[in-house]
DNA sequence: GGCGATGATTATCC
DNA sequence: GGATAATCATCGCC
């Protein structure tokens, strides 16, 4: 019965409706591939699919072509039967059913080789989800430069992540499984990822700094010491932002000192970052940003040195 | 071909 | 339901 319902579902057996195509199409939307991908596999797994279906309705034709051949002929051998030996109708109907079994049994084992057949065919079409591209770098770019820039906090809303996916052309769930990785991966390695953030941080303060720049050439003294982030977009109201403004707090000239990778990490191995990764949900033991393997506090010891 | 990077999936937790 | 952690599978560089 199961095996029924389930060549019924797959559009195996039963009437013909596009050959499966609901599940094609569901699995299809599952894959999140594009369109033009998509259609292709999808009438790949419907070719496939008819062509299982082709088979398991002609075995069917077959096996009840031999199963009524066969019932005909022991009824005929029971006719003859009865001109020399009384045969009830009983014992007739006793043959007929146990024919029947028989050819049912043989029946069920050709659903079930369907079945794993259709299953065989709709795993491999499903594995087609584990295809995949790599983001293209302008995508990875806004990515990483969301990711560094909220680095004490790097959770998207709902509509930051709508935000993201729209300009990196991708999915709001790429952008969930983007992040769900990047944090995972920047927690257990933060010492490879040290240079990436930095020039993150970097990008993202210089950005700031020439808005800075160009607010106060327009409006006079509001710079960011002012303490008034209101005329920073909404991708410089994050960490690297506050960066900045301790960074220039202490009189530091970031344009000036952000040259390279090295210059980089020495400036950022301030407390500034160490907070920013200390303040993740606390799950595990918050990593230490500037030295990874030194004991908590240590993070001003950088280490070139 | 080996290997690291990376996007996707799955199990599990809260 | 969303996050984490582990894992898988593919990409892309060497």
């Amino acid at each position: 019965m199961r095996l029924d319902n389930m060549l019924l579902a797959e559009g195996v057996s039963g009437p013909e409706k596009g050959g499966g195509s609901a599940a094609a199409a569901a699995a299809a939307a599952a894959a999140g591939g594009s369109p033009t991908d998509s259609s292709i596999e999808h009438s790949d797994y419907r070719a496939k699919l008819a062509q299982i279906r082709q088979i398991y309705h002609s075995e069917l034709e077959k096996y009840e072509q031999a199963c009524s051949e066969f019932t005909n002929h022991v009824m005929n051998l029971l006719r003859e039967q009865s001109r020399t030996r009384p045969i009830s109708p009983k014992e007739i109907e006793r043959m007929v059913a146990i024919i029947h079994r028989k050819f049912s049994s043989i029946q069920m084992q050709l659903k079930q080789s369907t079945c794993e057949a259709v299953m065989i065919l709709r795993s491999r079409f499903l594995d087609a989800r584990r295809k995949r591209r790599n983001f293209n770098k302008q995508a990875t770019e806004v990515l990483n430069e969301y990711f560094y820039s909220h680095l004490s906090n790097p959770y998207p809303s709902e509509e930051a992540k709508e935000e993201l996916a729209k300009k990196c052309g991708i999915t709001v769930s790429q952008v969930s499984n983007w992040f769900g990785n990047k944090r995972i991966r920047y927690k257990k390695n933060i010492g490879k990822f040290q240079e990436e953030a930095n020039l993150y941080a970097v990008k993202t303060a210089v950005d700031a700094a020439n808005v800075s720049a160009q607010a106060s050439q327009a409006n006079s003294p509001a710079t960011p010491n002012s303490g008034s982030p209101g005329s920073y977009s909404l991708s410089h109201t994050g960490d690297t932002y506050l960066g900045l403004r301790s960074l220039n707090g202490e009189g530091l000239n970031i344009t000036a000192n952000f040259k390279t990778p090295s210059s980089c990490r020495m400036l950022f191995s301030s407390p500034l970052m160490v907070s920013q990764a200390n303040s993740w949900q606390d799950t595990t033991n918050p990593p230490s940003v500037t030295s990874p393997p030194g004991p908590p506090g240590s993070v001003h010891s950088d280490t070139s040195n």
